[in-house]
DNA sequence: GACCAAAAATTTGCATTCATTTTTGGAAGA
DNA sequence: TCTTCCAAAAATGAATGCAAATTTTTGGTC
């Protein structure tokens, strides 16, 4: 039943018009948001630190009305927590939870391996081959910082090529609350994991080639895994220092 | 580098509190949140309608800046478009967006299910076990209803068992979106595709007693799949009406 | 010197106010 | 009669104000 509010006319252009404000593209407050989610994501801020709502008035120069939104949309994506009265912290990721988010970041990138397998292009495909074989000259000459950079552009290739828009901010949201974990770092130490990596890459190649989207799936969510149980090494030495 | 605002001391209760405010569930904020979203989510406003800003605040009973606050949230849910200057809009969905979002409905029940295989307990099991009898049972007498809720209650309890909040949240969030669609309409003129469900979910059920996540994972992305296409008919036949 | 209670100073949450922008309604003109 | 234009009205976006809560400081006691 349709409440006492009265539903006013559709709006006809709005389902042509591109969806601006959703995720915060444009439109002052848009802007704001994404400058702050940067700032958090950055790591402007401490871990576990409390969020200064009066100096980022200042140094947004804006007043507390608009910050004070901002920062309840980044309550909602996880970036920070809101506590009553008390006010707004930068969340800090405990084992667990890092766990969590990994799983459902090769979830994602699983999903997104199926779909590309359904919707890239040739071009597409021949563009993350490249990608692939620029990667691999790095990981040859022991290029970390090359094989990083590579290893990135591949998977938001394959998001990219899912062609699937709630699946691209979604995946952007996760692989944002994970940005503090640097994977990279572990590979100097870990030649193994670097090699094992290297190979998964090689079947990640193989199965988009053959468009097998299960077989792509399964590959991408052990990738992920065995990217997590690299970094967790790190982040339980870390803890554990 | 750590900017020029001071990280203030790491707050050492934080991390052992509830996430209170993350999605909003105590605080008077997360109160009004929570209605609001119910509110649209439950279908009050026609879809492409004007979100009316200040008959809603009469109606929760309070001034336009939280109630401003919780419409940025559920923007950055996606349940509602701002445009700048214009206003709020009740997200309506086209058939392309439907399609984008029930893959990526497939795409996190499936990783629900591969998670829900290495963590699900056997007492969970059978719970699960048991919803699918009744489920089954509804289907033979022809209840759609009882179909419908055992479904309902056996895809819940998967995400469940996988354990993994923000799977949860996530998950949550995209079943709001999609919560307008009414994939059981069908079934009852479309006894081809009840049957066919009702199969899949002997898979389903078999997958999860062999605790075979992979496989478990690819039967549930095409079930949901097949729920679409369903659910497509409907959509079309709407649209063309 | 450590510990605790009370008052001051911040900070938060929400209401209110103000400047812009959009929308509405109607008059003038084609 | 229909279109165009303009002014009034309403709505949006953001700043400010204020009460309640929290945190910090102060002062005193053991």
């Amino acid at each position: 039943m349709l409440d006492s509010v009265p539903d006013s006319a559709v709006e006809p252009e709005a389902a042509s018009l591109p969806r601006i404000a959703g995720t915060g593209a444009a439109s002052l407050h848009g802007t704001l948001l994404a400058q702050l989610r940067d700032y958090v994501v950055e790591g402007n801020l401490a871990p576990g630190a409390r969020v200064p709502e009066r100096l980022l008035c200042e140094r947004f120069g804006i007043s507390r009305t608009p910050l004070r939104e901002a920062l309840k949309v980044l309550a909602s994506e996880g970036l920070i927590d809101l506590l009553p009265n008390r006010g707004a912290w930068v969340r800090q990721l405990g084992p667990d939870e890092m766990v969590a988010l990994f799983d459902v970041m090769g979830g994602l990138e699983a999903l997104a391996g199926r779909l590309a397998c359904e919707k890239i292009t040739e071009a597409g495909f021949s563009e993350i081959e490249r990608l692939h074989h620029a990667m691999y000259a790095a990981y040859l000459r022991r290029d970390l910082h090359g094989y990083f950079t590579g290893n990135q552009a591949i998977h938001d290739r394959i998001v990219e090529a899912a062609d699937n828009e709630p699946l691209r901010t979604t995946y952007a949201n996760f692989a944002g609350r994970l940005r503090r974990v640097r994977y990279a770092a572990n590979l100097d130490k870990d030649r193994d994991r670097w090699g094992e990596a290297m190979r998964e890459h090689e079947e990640i190649l193989d199965a988009l080639r053959r468009r097998a989207g299960s077989e792509l799936s399964d590959i991408l969510f052990r990738h992920l895994r065995n990217k997590r149980r690299a970094a967790a090494v790190r982040e339980t030495a870390a803890a554990g220092a």
